[in-house]
RNA sequence: GGCGGGAUAGCUCAGGCGGUUAGAGCGAGGGAUUCAUAACCCCUAGGUCGUGGGUUCGAGCCCCACUCCCGCCA
């Protein structure tokens, strides 16, 4: 019986290329948790999509002297064309600008208000006169409280690193105009999160499953209580608020992005004609995963969960899990000091599954990891090529010029040696997987390889080849069925090069038809000429 | 400042519920082999598990304080 497992996946900003810390944080482990679950058979629906508010979309639009809806239109096509490449395969990556996203949003708006959990409040903002309209924190510079650093922006104090409020800056002056903003009273939308503390700290209660990580700060987030959190905002980029009266302010980016993973699903079931198939995904048995970095935990663990109770009847996330952050060559990644490894850039010199196999192999499952060029190069010649591409590559040359081209036939003495230790990584591997611990498949994986040049050597083929070929045969065989099981335990990680490797082995349909398991080639098949999995890469 | 996470061999990282000689890959040293993109295979070296206390028969794993790094929040 399949599954209909929902994979959501963190919505990025388009507001500029991805970089590799992102696919590692939450687009990889997505991408390998569906793959997984397509090949066992189970119905995957992976969704995401384009941020396309949001002041960092603002502040991009402001420097390049262009409009919101510029910048976003330059990069959704490039985030499509990165996925397209990098192989993280999406059922849907829409964009939170389209009508239907609109929609969706203005319903779950207007049923919280209509229960009550959203309310009206009053409270006070900068608000610039001369520039007519209210300034978001980051739109606010002053002299820092703690500090008195007089650059200091309202959202956060660059020099003692402290965030701030920006009524709370002494000395504040718009960012624009440079003149002082006053403080004026704004009416505004809040959501009344501690409606749903008592509902969301039962929720946790069986969440044993979910990383550390993501358990304790959440458990700390209830703990320490929960506040109503403004869901409205007075800019001009957003999701217009559906309420007369309000409608020159706009939903809080946070509350209306969550509220993507169901439009895009929603979104996709239009595509397939079928209006009411999300529905499969969102109320049926809870297989719902959110695959984020960990400066989202919050709001998917708490605030959309909430909003999730209190629209009703949606599932809550069954799993949560947030990796930590990929720091490069030791230093934090930063866009805004040009700090970044751009994927387009990646991928214009560079293969998809060597990255891949590097991101996911030091994937910062529990805590920060460390991505540096020595060790990308080293990873791909001495990992990839040297340990698995090179089993593949003396079991291919040697079987196809020693047996015409063909799988060998003969003994299976060998093959079931193969396939007994197989099938332990088949099920050791498709745990790990289902338990989302990606880092610990792949050293699994690798085990095999190693273990399949380990069998190679103690067999020594070439060897057997002049004393009783039909020992060697027995072992050629064993090994091409232990290559064929690898392909497919790889392809979560590496799926071209598995694709790759399924017509090496002779076939002609797709790895994907054949599901997660072990398969013994037909003796007799024919052969293709072998060809290298990987390149060598040169030192950068 | 509050909450949470991290700090383990030269490097990058693993180490369910505390229990005999703390692991892997790479790097370093030695050996074997030649099918393979000089790749693979075997052996060896190697760590006071951030610092200082504490609990325990016993702690890398539990408790307290501190240092540095990271995230969230005020």
């Amino acid at each position: 019986m399949a599954d209909k497992i929902l994979v959501c996946v963190a919505w990025p900003y388009a507001n500029g290329s991805l970089h590799v810390g992102q696919i590692a944080g939450a687009y990889l482990p997505g991408d390998i948790f569906a793959r997984f679950h397509r090949l066992i058979g189970d119905d995957v629906l992976m969704v995401s999509g384009s941020d396309e508010h949001g002041t960092p979309i603002t502040v991009r639009a402001e420097q390049e002297g262009r409009s919101p809806r510029e910048i976003t239109d330059h990069y959704h096509p490039e985030f499509l064309e990165t996925w397209k490449r990098l192989g993280i395969s999406f059922d849907i990556f829409t964009r939170t600008g389209t009508d239907n996203h609109q929609e969706v949003v203005h319903d779950l708006f207007l049923r919280l208000l209509d229960k009550g959990h959203i309310s009206v409040a009053t409270m006070q903002a900068p608000y610039c006169p001369h520039c007519r309209r209210f300034l978001p924190d980051r739109y606010v510079e002053g002299t820092c409280p703690h500090c008195g650093y007089t650059g200091a922006r309202g959202d956060q104090c660059d020099t003692c690193g402290r965030p701030l409020n920006a009524i709370d800056l002494i000395e504040p002056r718009c960012r624009f105009c440079g003149r002082r903003p006053e403080i004026r009273e704004t009416e505004h939308f809040f959501f009344q999160l501690p409606h749903f503390e008592d509902e969301l700290k039962s929720w946790i209660a069986d969440k044993s499953h979910w990383r550390p990580t993501v358990l304790n700060p959440t458990r700390g987030f209830l703990d320490q209580g929960l506040q109503p959190r403004p869901v409205s905002r007075d800019i001009g980029w957003g999701v217009p608020l559906p309420v007369a009266g309000y409608t020159d302010k706009r939903i809080y980016v946070w509350f209306e992005a969550c509220i993507g993973y169901l439009s895009a699903s929603i979104e996709w079931a239009k595509a397939q004609g079928k209006p009411d198939l999300w529905k499969e995904w969102w109320q049926g048995p809870n297989h719902t995963y959110y695959f984020i970095g960990k400066d989202n935990t919050f709001f998917h663990t708490i605030m959309w969960p909430a909003m999730l109770m209190a629209y009703g009847g949606l599932n809550l996330p069954h799993d949560v899990p947030a990796n930590e952050y990929l720091n490069l060559e030791g230093a934090k990644i930063s866009t805004s000091r040009n700090w970044a490894i751009w994927v387009p850039e990646m991928l214009e010199r560079y293969d998809p599954d060597p990255l891949r196999y590097m991101l996911a192999v030091n994937m910062p499952e529990t805590r920060d990891a460390d991505f540096t060029w020595e060790e990308f190069v080293r990873r791909n010649n001495e990992e990839l090529v040297a340990t698995w591409g090179n089993l593949v590559h003396r079991t291919l040359t040697f079987a196809t010029r020693n047996f015409d081209g063909r799988v060998p036939v003969g003994r299976t003495g060998v093959t079931d040696a193969v396939e007994a230790r197989a099938a332990v990584a088949f099920s050791t591997v498709g745990d790990l997987l289902s338990r989302c611990e990606f880092k610990h498949s792949l050293r699994e994986i690798m085990a095999l390889a190693q273990y399949g040049n380990r069998l190679l050597d103690e067999r020594a083929p070439w060897r057997e080849i002049h004393e009783d070929r039909e020992a060697a045969a027995e072992t050629m065989y064993g090994l091409l069925n232990l290559i064929n099981g690898l392909k497919t335990l790889t392809y979560p990680f590496l799926p071209f090069s598995a694709e790759t490797l399924h017509g090496l082995l002779g076939y002609t349909d797709t790895l994907l038809e054949h599901g997660w398991k072990l398969e013994r080639l037909p003796p007799g098949t024919p052969l293709p000429m072998p060809t290298p999995l990987f390149a060598k890469i040169e030192a950068v």
